[in-house]
DNA sequence: TGCTGCTCTGCAAACGTTTGCAGTCCTGAA
DNA sequence: TTCAGGACTGCAAACGTTTGCAGAGCAGCA
């Protein structure tokens, strides 16, 4: 059994190289005022004991953390562990550690919402991605001075870094109004909870505003719900072909219930894209292997994007409400619509 | 712009309810000898003014954080977002957080490595999947005191919990075997730093392996890295195509290696399984909807298996060394590799 | 010489908890 | 009636930093 021998603090510096607390915190933080030989020496006595400033002393005396936040509605999903991804790297390479907090059954929302107001003492700043959040709960957090940076939605408090939702439900819809279908299928997912998964909604809007668009109706038996997931998808999509008259393209809103649909079809004996066309939301790496046709986002580049907007609200200067917004989603047009471009 | 009133104190909840800071806390955090009237009391006026101990305070005082670091080779790979989402809700189902880090470029890792010793003062425990790290770090960190547990490797020191690659790397090899191939090409991931991805030797052991114990040789020319990616899968599987004697079958070490490997087999015009059988890893959800046949694993069981074990090690009961290992890796045969089981 | 102002350093007060120790009060038994 | 001991509470010392303020020393200038 090793000994767990007490790491050395700042005290210890101090008295092995004669200078006081107060001096080794300035040397070693490169505060000005400090002479240059004080601080080489301070700082090669500091190496040679391997100190480091304790973060829970640090924390309590600055009130900073160097902690962020990031709230998801999960952790594992294509786009949110790509978000995750961008955002933490940003995050660690300027010196910011990153909390993840998927927030997958209504249970953790109320609790996340409950203690919300505490956040602003266990982190430096919050990134809440894709969960709607009620304006009274906003107030409140923009009261408690929490630093707050929304992705895929906008408050009225907080920066807010967006995807433009409509805008992909429009896309893939037109496309396959183009393509000259009328009777056009969607595979969504399904908002619950106040704190609910805010993207369906707006790829719904989108998709109903390219129908009006052509002088289309929607049928809202044609709207199935696939849980953003392969299987739903895939369910979603057999209880589409059963119908009387069955949709003759579809959008499903991610690509992964996109392959579920797929599969679907195929299991039918049907062919795609003649009998059935597909579009799907994401380009995941699997779209292009498929032949998906989809709406191509850039979630890692969003959640960088977002950890940047956050770190500059916490350093001060939030001047702008809205930060450079990333590549806007556009169409890849792949052989799930069309036989045409090959 | 609203006003930015300083959170409450144990003070001043102390002052308020007419008992010393002491009481307080006991009260609070329910620990014995504080009488019932006091306690209620004390709650009531805390609730009323929303009052929550600090934890950077909390945590100088007791030298416990509440926080947990997962350290992996990346956040968004299928594996390991999926083991996060099980690590992070038993985490969270138990008062901790967990700070997501991924070490994804050798810069990040030598950092990791370098002031490893101070993690112990950061949080109170470390997971560390898939990231070998040497005897001398594993050393060094036993020495300081930190509580860790490893994932998908073992040290001396540390308690692990594990998926038995070599046994992932022999299954798809001897299922592919058992089929009558004799020529089969290898999709792998490299390892290449001290703090390397250890995953990839063990199911290469487990591959030789298996052709061994079926006194087939292996030909160093069939192995081929595919980067752990989709479109290095496709890449990979392309050079195996264009080779003299092309194999026949192939093992790839991930189901989006595979997939880049059926897409790069389809585009060459040939059939699968008929001219080349293809086997993954991971079952992944799109896995099913591709035919492909695969070595199921369960990440998110083993993460949260992971998070289990790293409690009991910071509560103190770590009797024991190993804890149960989930459910151990087995074959889906699908039609990438037959026709008969249709 | 005397004064101003700058550079460097130290003192000590926060920051907001937790917890060992000691004290007070009270109940019940001898 | 006395005393032991238990239940409850408070005091004050940690925990390890950061930072406002003031002082010491010194250089430059009048």
């Amino acid at each position: 059994m090793s000994e767990r021998r007490r790491s050395p603090s700042i005290e210890d510096v101090a008295r092995e190289s004669g200078v006081s607390v107060a001096t080794v915190s300035r040397a070693l933080r490169g505060l000005p005022n400090v002479a240059t030989s004080t601080r080489e020496r301070v700082q090669a006595i500091a190496n040679e004991l391997g100190y480091r400033a304790d973060p829970s002393a640090a924390r309590l005396a600055t009130g900073r953390t160097n902690l962020v936040q990031i709230a998801s509605p999960t952790v594992d999903g294509w786009y949110f562990s790509r978000f995750l991804a961008g955002a933490i790297e940003h995050l660690n390479a300027n010196g910011y550690e990153a909390i993840a907090h998927p927030l997958e059954d209504p249970g953790s929302r109320d609790d996340f919402l409950n203690d919300v107001g505490q956040v602003e003492k266990r982190v430096d700043g919050l990134i809440l991605v894709d969960l709607n959040i009620s304006e009274e709960a906003a107030t409140e957090l923009s009261d408690a001075g929490v630093r707050l940076v929304t992705a895929g939605f906008k408050t009225a408090h907080f920066p807010s870094v967006i995807v433009d939702d409509y805008r992909v439900g429009y896309l893939a819809t037109e496309h396959l109004i183009e393509l000259g279908h009328s009777r056009i299928g969607l595979i969504s997912g399904q908002p619950n909870h106040p704190l609910a998964f805010s993207v369906p909604g707006l790829r719904l809007a989108g998709f109903t505003g390219a129908l009006a668009a052509a002088g289309l109706s929607v049928d809202p038996e044609l709207e199935q719900s696939g849980r953003f997931t392969a299987e739903g998808g895939r369910l979603a999509m057999e209880r589409l072909l059963r119908m009387d008259e069955p949709p003759t393209a579809v959008f499903a809103m991610s690509d992964e219930m996109a392959f579920g649909a797929i599969r679907a079809v195929q299991d039918r004996g049907m062919k795609i894209p003649k009998e059935v066309a597909i579009v799907g939301v994401d380009d995941h790496e699997v779209a292009e292997m498929a032949d998906l046709t989809t709406v191509r986002l850039y979630p890692r580049d969003l959640g960088a994007l977002a950890a940047k907007s956050l770190l500059d609200v916490i350093s001060g200067d939030d001047d702008s409400d809205s930060f450079g917004n990333p590549e806007p989603p556009h169409l890849v047009v792949r052989r799930s619509t069309t036989t045409v471009n090959e």
